[in-house]
DNA sequence: GATGAATGAGTTTTCATTCAT
DNA sequence: GATGAATGAAAACTCATTCAT
């Protein structure tokens, strides 16, 4: 009995945790960072300010939370989605496709991701890097390794580096998104995920 | 002698506004836009506090005035490095060698630019990103016509869409230089422009 | 329970706003409005300076309300004394003594108002000037109300129209008031409201 | 010759001052003392603004000049229209149409000399009101004679002491003239003198 | 444990005044 | 003697964070 209040405790402590970072993800990926207060956050969560200094020691940790906790369950994703399939290519698809899907279904988080990500990382202090980079990295290796096992097969021809063209395929895919993101009826990535594959596949594959 | 008067004075005025924005430069690129007080930059550029506001109306003036004279500077010299060349793949060589120098030459301008450019966007008032975005535009439209030119000549294959093919170099340069840009000594894109060609080439070019 | 609480800081609240009111009031009738500081405003009331602006959005707001809460006080008091009286002279005189306790009591308010409602109202954003100005045109109304009953009475001369008969009584007593605001000693108004009733009344009532 | 010269330049300089003052006035009385600046002035005169420092010593002092130099003219002016008339009636008729006409020929000013010596005096530092309130109490002293004159010779009666009466008609004179100022359609003053002093004089001459 | 009132350091911006040219 | 660029003190206002209730 006293395991399970202590359990339902922690239940609502994460249900009010993940409401606040619903709240502060909306008014961040609206306004930005340093257009949003603390009292604007705890507001839109329906909570008083000083809860919200109980989960969160400042305004930049709450901030980092946010950041990643999506960037971990992207992560996850991710990485999994380079396990199923049969072979090589199948891999590369699934990952191009599940990439889609994130972005399509997390459209506010992408922005602050990548604001965060990307060359825009010095709005917040530097240490949420690091944790995402490592993950980032992490997709990067698994990647190369498909492209290296691919060579190794002689599925793929040696037209680079394996490394290098993991972050080409990371790097096309992302673009080709964020161009849909920003014009989604003139883009076709989501929908069509061969189409950014071809690019590569073309001088890619051993005809 | 009237003449020659103003213009040195024309000369110090204009010095002075480039050490201000030099000045404000190395602390935006260093601590971002939102890190940086007025004061700060005053202090830094070595002029009194309302020197500064007789250059610039008011902060964000002073920032978009920064970003868009390099923003013109790139957009000039991309532009330009696309005419020089006799044929395509001359041309997107080019683009691509000229696109590092860029990149080499002026590292803190880039990390503000991208900023900028990329998901970041929402930090500072839009109007910047309009002027730099149809800039953007234009590049891609450049580099879609010497694709589709070199379709036209038979010496590309169709493989994608021109303008498509354009965002993907346009893209995959950025990404291996700002790669390079974190860590210079792994990467080798600036001084070898042909490696990213390279991933595009071997499935564009007939063979 | 729930209700006391409640009304115990409401009551705080109001008081701690009346603090705020009372020493900008002192503050802004010695040293006018441009003079004085919030942060001057928030050491004085011995708050600090961001609780002045969580009871009062701007400096201008603080002002406003400040004259509005006195003006309507007075307008209030003043329109009473002209019903108190069983004749037209009796309300007059009513009239012009309440005024006269209006100034005795509140002297500092005084200055502050004038400073408004009269010539020198391009000091602070109108919109005030309206609110008060349409008190100041109901009493003139209801005084010039008072001067036609008399009139059709017969109690009175017709020796000008009555709005403008308002005008001039409202006109004298300020007048004198002002002058006995600043040497007490020399003039005798508040404590004698007859002597100013006199100089209309010898040409007004009928012998 | 040399005397010559020096008295043009002395001309240059007064008519400079003059461009000096008239540009002020027209600036303070439209925007009010602290929402103008010097350099605005400056433009506004067509001067530098280091000239404009020449000729008053800080921004106070400008206003002060402005100020006292038409508080000046007014009262020789008015002082002399008490002169003017043969009977004490004649003489108060006078003051009263030339202080209409004062009103209406610089009505800008009228505004700032209001701000400065009704109650809203806190606005700039006293001493100016010092100097006003001199010549104001000399006018009230011409008047209030003119007033015991009458009364001595029987033209009037004594419904008042001489020195409150001239309180009086300055009072109701200013009143009116302001009223007028505000909304000129509606009110008579100006264009009949007449009207006002029979208020007074209803009462105040034999008949 | 939750609350939200209170805090005050820190930011942007203006403008009277000076002084080198 | 005129000029106007340079100055920096001072003001209004915000908001992350704390802590008494």
């Amino acid at each position: 009995m006293r395991k399970e209040k202590l359990t339902r405790r922690e239940k609502e402590k994460r249900r009010q945790r993940q409401d606040m970072l619903t709240a502060s993800l909306e008014l961040f990926s609206e306004k930005g960072y340093h257009n949003v207060s603390m009292q604007e956050i705890a507001e839109h969560a329906e909570f008083a300010l000083g809860t919200l200094y109980k989960f969160f020691k400042n305004k930049e940790d709450l901030y980092t939370s946010l950041i990643m906790e999506h960037a971990k369950k992207f992560h996850d994703k991710l990485m999994q989605s380079m396990d199923d399939g049969d072979d090589e290519i199948e891999k590369l698809r699934n990952y191009v496709r599940t990439k889609g899907e994130i972005f399509v279904n997390d459209v506010s988080v992408i922005r602050l991701y990548f604001a965060e990500s990307q060359g825009a990382s010095f709005n917040i202090k530097a240490g949420l890097d690091k944790e995402i980079l490592e993950d980032c990295e992490k997709h990067l290796q698994k990647l190369a390794q498909i492209f290296a096992s691919g060579m190794k097969r002689k599925r793929f021809r040696q037209i680079a580096d394996p490394y290098h063209l993991a972050v080409a395929l990371d790097s096309l895919t992302t673009t080709f998104l964020l161009l849909w993101l920003e014009k989604p009826e003139q883009h076709p990535y989501p929908e069509d995920p061969d189409g950014i594959l071809n690019i590569l596949f073309q001088g890619l594959i051993h005809p």
